[in-house]
DNA sequence: GTAATTTGTTAACCTAAGTGAACGTACTAT
DNA sequence: ATAGTACGTTCACTTAGGTTAACAAATTAC
């Protein structure tokens, strides 16, 4: 499990056994079972996610509704927009999945900066891509309609539409439980011919 | 107009003279009139622009149909996707106004993070802080209808609305010209009443 | 094991967005 | 000045998503 969070990092950095054990020691890991609650409404948390196993959602609840908004799976890191706000979370954040996430706080983060700067390159680099990837996935939600969305997330993220219930993907997709049905069967009709 | 760059950098960190003039000695200003493009789809640049005065915006070319995505305008960063991908571009930058902006390279920011590892922070915390904005307004989004979202950025954005062509609002808004100018005219007959 | 809740689907009806075309106005170019 | 283009709006028509309700299947709770 420590060797998923090194791999990973890995890939942009490199680390000498001394920051491989500073990170190590840090004890970031827990164990979140599927269904708990990360981040409420209105609280204002400090604490910085990332995934090693399993899947976070964020979700509204607007009018008594559920909205999904996001999933985050293998890899992915969540800091929650009331981290750097320090307002209350207008979303909540829980566990679609058992998952094993690894968790940050902004002090403990300065702390490794200040003793490790090139952990602050790893961020710069990695918030940087995320920002252009976000931006590129939300120029192509724009410019879809829901069903060419949901044929893009069939070809991008197959795995989410196996892994998440319906009615989660249907709001990540802008959309209602109902059309989405409709719509998968428009699209199986049209394979089937 | 240099002013205005450091005030806003002084805004996240604090700058030494030496700090000061050592930005201002790159150069890095350019002024684009309204209409040129900066950068074309299929091309892959390295540059990132920053607006100090006027807008620019990204757009796609999808079936023949301009389909444009996002507006930067004063304190607005863009680093094209390209830039980190190494592809080429699949969109087009363009001024909507005759524009101030400061260009930057990424072999000339990797000096300025060697020179200064401030800058690293001051990039880490901004593409931070934009990462969570472009969350919520993904979220907001997805959540909402055409017409609430036009509602938003009325409240949101006024100046934008005023300063950029319909057309380019529509697209931007998810929606299609015809379906914006119908809106518009359901808002102001519920006004009048 | 049974009841209660959650989830996914279907249907009928309503509403709003997409499409294609037309038209007037305002820019641009020469 | 004039022709050409770009822009915004309107209209008639089509299409697809939203809404409400009902129902079956799967999950969860007790």
């Amino acid at each position: 499990m420590h060797n998923i969070l090194l791999e990973f990092i890995s890939k942009y950095i490199t680390l000498s056994d001394a920051e491989e054990n500073a990170i190590l020691s840090l004890n970031l890991f827990r164990s979140v079972p599927k269904g708990s609650v990360l981040l409420k409404e209105g609280e204002s948390s400090t604490e910085g996610y990332f995934v090693l196993k399993g899947c976070l959602r964020t979700y509204y609840i607007i009018d008594g509704n559920e909205k999904t908004t996001a999933f985050y799976t293998e890899m992915d890191g969540i800091t929650p927009n009331c981290v750097l706000t320090k307002l209350p979370s207008e979303y909540f954040i829980s566990a679609t999945e058992d998952s094993i996430i690894t968790v940050a706080d902004p002090s403990l983060e300065q702390e490794m900066f200040e003793k490790f700067p090139k952990f602050e390159s790893l961020c710069r680099i990695l918030s940087e891509e995320l920002l252009a990837k976000q931006q590129v996935r939300f120029d192509q939600f724009k410019t879809s309609t829901p069903e060419l969305r949901y044929q893009h997330l069939l070809k991008q993220r197959p795995d989410l539409i196996q892994r998440v219930p319906q009615h989660q993907l249907a709001s990540f997709l802008g959309i209602t439980p109902q059309s989405l049905s409709r719509l998968r069967g428009r699209i199986s009709e049209k394979k089937t011919g």
